[in-house]
DNA sequence: AGTCGTAACTG
DNA sequence: CAGTTACGACT
């Protein structure tokens, strides 16, 4: 009997996870269709990826990042 | 003037997509959450996962991965 | 003075670095070759990597993780 | 006897294979030496996995790359 | 920090 | 379309 009861547990958390699971499907592909028009608009992908990463930091981790890049850019003859 | 344009319109398509993620994260979170829930229960999060990814698996499909890995088992002494 | 010192410092880590990912992407490249010609002699990959994922595991959680297993999917019906 | 064989060529294969992988988690365990040992010196380990994949670029891409990338901060104000 | 699974990109 | 490589999440 509980052991009934335990698998009704078990499936419902599956399900729950199923849900949620497809509906972040379709969030991924809402966020691909995006970067796919914006590419259809002459934009380069690869370097919006690289913006909206910079966006989600805060700007002072950024701009330390920056420097720091800059700097071993420079120790390295990256310029 | 058309570069104004094109910033907005950039600038456009990025706050889209930063929408988008944060909708991501959302859920993601829910459905950590429902993870932490079942293992408050007492379940295995790890199988529970294994389980998720054999149920998006066709039926047809499931089959014959269950039987092909047996026979390689098999084959390998890994029973 | 010292940071021309620490730019070679610099520098030979990297140097170091990039030397063992070239090594390291030889190998990938081999491992590569081995399941490329499993496959010309009709094994399935994608069950080969599960084998030696298995393979990896201590004897006793594989038992474990096989046992869990077979119990959450008669649970849901996933005979 | 035909299946005897296969197990031996699935064996075969399947140990080909563990060895590769033996080998190449020993050159990232270097890898992660070397970035270890960087840290200990005071360097910013996120900041060197930026450079060693800035130098995998060919120069005309990295700089196509950084222009591109000014470019679109400046229409965004993440200058 | 390391592993694992997923997702974009390329041939 | 599949395989590879990069990225992010979970442990």
């Amino acid at each position: 009997m509980s052991d009934i009861i335990q698998a009704d547990q078990l499936r419902l958390f599956i399900e729950r996870i199923e849900r949620l699971e497809e509906e972040k499907k379709g969030i991924s592909d809402d966020i691909r269709d995006v970067y796919s028009e914006s590419k259809g608009q002459g934009y380069d992908t690869t370097i919006m990826r690289a913006v909206v990463r910079l966006r989600r930091m805060e700007k002072g981790d950024r701009d330390e990042m920056d420097a720091l890049l800059e700097t071993y850019r420079d120790a390295l003859g990256l310029a």
